[in-house]
DNA sequence: ACGGATGTTCGCGC
DNA sequence: CGCGCGAACATCCG
């Protein structure tokens, strides 16, 4: 359930298993998630070692440990990081770290849409995906000016152009969508006829709905709120809601599809 | 049973 | 080159 978010949720839990923490065994079942390397090489490289750090980077995590190796994490659409005591092996467990004390941290994804890179941590640092993500609104803020001069370089809509991670990292489908309607913004609107005034509320919106996504999630070590079978509400303002309410307003809500991805937001609002 | 779901990438066409 | 579109990936849920 990764949107930067849950990403940065995944990072913090990360921090707390695993780093000053020996790794004493580790497995990696074949499967795509580690397209690109070797489930060997996760299984192999990090017994006996310990983490020193794991960051986020818009919707990446970067774990290095203290022999110089590390590995990229991306958590697709279905990705999650879940720790468990021996013995209980969630399903669609992908891969684990093994740790004293009989803790195993799982890297759980049912769709396989996520994706494992063992590597050099110095390496993994300089690739070009991770060097071409824009900057990461939680991490650095965002400069309205910035964003604005961003934005005016295309004409594709709004609400399209927010997911490119080119432009801020780590933003999705949701906190696009929570935004545009916190900022009050048309989701169809041409990026580059977004004012200056209207970027700086964007740029505001979108801070908002991380922090309101992040308070959601809690302090707990399970983000339960859009899980199968969570029994949490979601706590979106528009996200999934088409045909309830505006919260603001109360017109119906609508859908629309923008780039093959499903758009929610108020007619009157945001118009 | 069908359609849609938090993401990314690729091929095709304009 | 820019951009939209659909498909693909694989599983679950209503």
């Amino acid at each position: 359930m990764p949107e930067l978010p849950e990403v940065e949720f995944a990072a913090r839990n990360l921090r707390r298993w695993l780093v000053d923490r020996t790794v004493e065994a580790a497995h990696a079942a074949n499967t795509r998630i580690f397209r690109g390397s070797d489930p060997e090489l996760f299984e192999t490289s990090f017994v006996g070692s310990a983490c020193t750090s794991a960051q986020r980077r818009g919707k990446l995590l970067l774990l290095a440990f203290d022999n110089g190796l590390g590995f990229l994490s991306h958590l697709g659409m279905t990705g999650k990081w879940l720790r468990r005591p021996v013995g209980e092996t969630p399903r669609h467990s992908r891969a684990h770290l093994r740790l004293a004390g009989d803790d195993v941290v799982h890297y759980v994804d049912p769709r396989l849409f996520g994706r494992i890179q063992v590597g050099k941590t110095a390496e993994l640092a300089a690739l070009p995906e991770l060097r071409a993500l824009g900057p990461d609104p939680w991490e650095d803020g965002i400069d309205p000016l910035a964003l604005h001069a961003r934005l005016q370089r295309t004409s594709r809509a709004i609400k399209v152009a927010l997911m490119d991670q080119a432009i801020l990292a780590g933003l999705g489908n949701i906190q696009a969508t929570e935004a545009l309607f916190l900022a009050k913004i048309p989701p169809e609107q041409p990026a580059n006829t977004l004012g200056i005034e209207k970027t700086k509320a964007l740029a505001e919106a979108i801070l908002e709905s991380l922090a309101n996504t992040l308070r959601a999630m809690g302090e707990g070590e399970d983000a339960s709120y859009l899980e199968d079978g969570g029994g949490v509400e979601n706590p979106f303002l528009v996200y999934g809601k088409a045909g309830q309410r505006c919260p603001r307003c109360g017109t119906t809500l609508e859908k629309m599809r923008q780039s093959g991805r499903t758009t929610t937001f108020c007619p009157f609002c945001q118009h």
